[in-house]
DNA sequence: GTCTATACTTGGATAGAC
DNA sequence: GTCTATCCAAGTATAGAC
């Protein structure tokens, strides 16, 4: 398996198309061929940067799980107060959400999963774990310095942050309107 | 198109696999082949009761639906307190999930709705109006008659409420685990 | 790294017999 | 209402030339 630092200019563009057709049609709505006319190349090129196309779906997941820890790291580094993190984290499903009315990767994935191969899966179980834990974090630090006041655990209400971000987005794909993840969450907040 | 309400024996198992196939692998993730195999019939026999696959998600979806609105009048009928109202709502959410973690028909296909037909997704988009709004007038109640708690508009907490069903079961798919609908719900109802 | 050509399979759908 | 046979398109994947 190929390992997402590795990739070359035109692997990186295909992953990139697989990432956006995922967000936006799911990886059983997608072929070779809609990645092929976005990167501008025929479909055998796809095969030669990646053997199937369950191994482009676990690096693009795996380059995607990635950032989003980065994007955390760069939240922890930039914020010190649970509240500022928590939108923050937030935020990070609203710009997603904004292109779209696009999917976050992994919820597009785990909806799915049943029909997936049990390498994505994985990937997909591996992402809501760091996320789980992140937000547990955040929370219990906010629940203990007083930033945030709840009778529920901290991982309760991770679990709650994460589950409502990712029906925000399903919500709102099929509403066309709706909130969205960001606004849907500070209202949550609110509450607590 | 063919109506639900006049459908015959073996066009109503052939919904019933559909459902169960859209609620486990999507919309995009089944076939005629499936529903054939299911049903015990070749494939062809499936198109001389369904036109197109189109139609036959149109009217899933349509069956689906007008199940819903039942099972939530039979909640008006059975409780009349707003709390317990909303917990045998998020029942209702739970039930299928407790299968096989299979999701919601609607929250399946509303994460597909960019690759669907617009039959389809006009349908959906029904489904969740119907569910806010039910969702809205049970939570003015219970703001109303002092049962429920909340600095929060009805219409907010109603949209929350189900972004929180659809996303735990999003959410417990990748997980594998997780509390599901039902107890993730139960979390928030007793913080507000 | 990309191409043409092609193999093989599956998917949705139709024709026409029973 | 169901079947066999078939069509055509699309999907993943491979072989081999450039």
């Amino acid at each position: 398996m190929k390992h997402f630092s590795e990739l070359s200019p035109s692997a990186e563009r295909i992953v990139d198309a697989a990432e956006e057709l995922i967000r936006n049609v799911g990886y059983n709505g997608f072929s070779f061929e809609n990645i092929a006319q976005m990167v501008g190349v025929k479909k055998p090129s796809i095969h030669h940067h990646f053997a199937t196309k369950v191994e482009l779906g676990v690096v693009m997941v795996q380059r995607y799980s990635h950032r989003f820890r980065q994007a955390l790291l760069h939240i922890e580094g930039t914020m010190s107060k649970a509240p500022d993190r928590l939108k923050a984290y937030a935020e990070l499903f609203d710009s997603t959400y904004r292109q779209n009315h696009a999917m976050c990767v992994c919820g597009m994935l785990s909806a799915e999963s049943t029909s997936l191969a049990e390498l994505i899966n994985a990937e997909v179980e591996r992402f809501f774990q760091i996320n789980l834990a992140w937000l547990t974090e955040v929370i219990t630090q906010g629940l203990t310095d007083g930033s945030l006041h709840s009778n529920q655990t901290a991982d309760q209400l991770a679990e709650i942050m994460l589950a409502l971000l990712e029906g925000a987005m399903v919500v709102g794909r099929g509403l066309k309107f709706g909130r969205g993840p960001r606004k849907t969450v500070e209202v949550f907040l609110s509450t607590i």
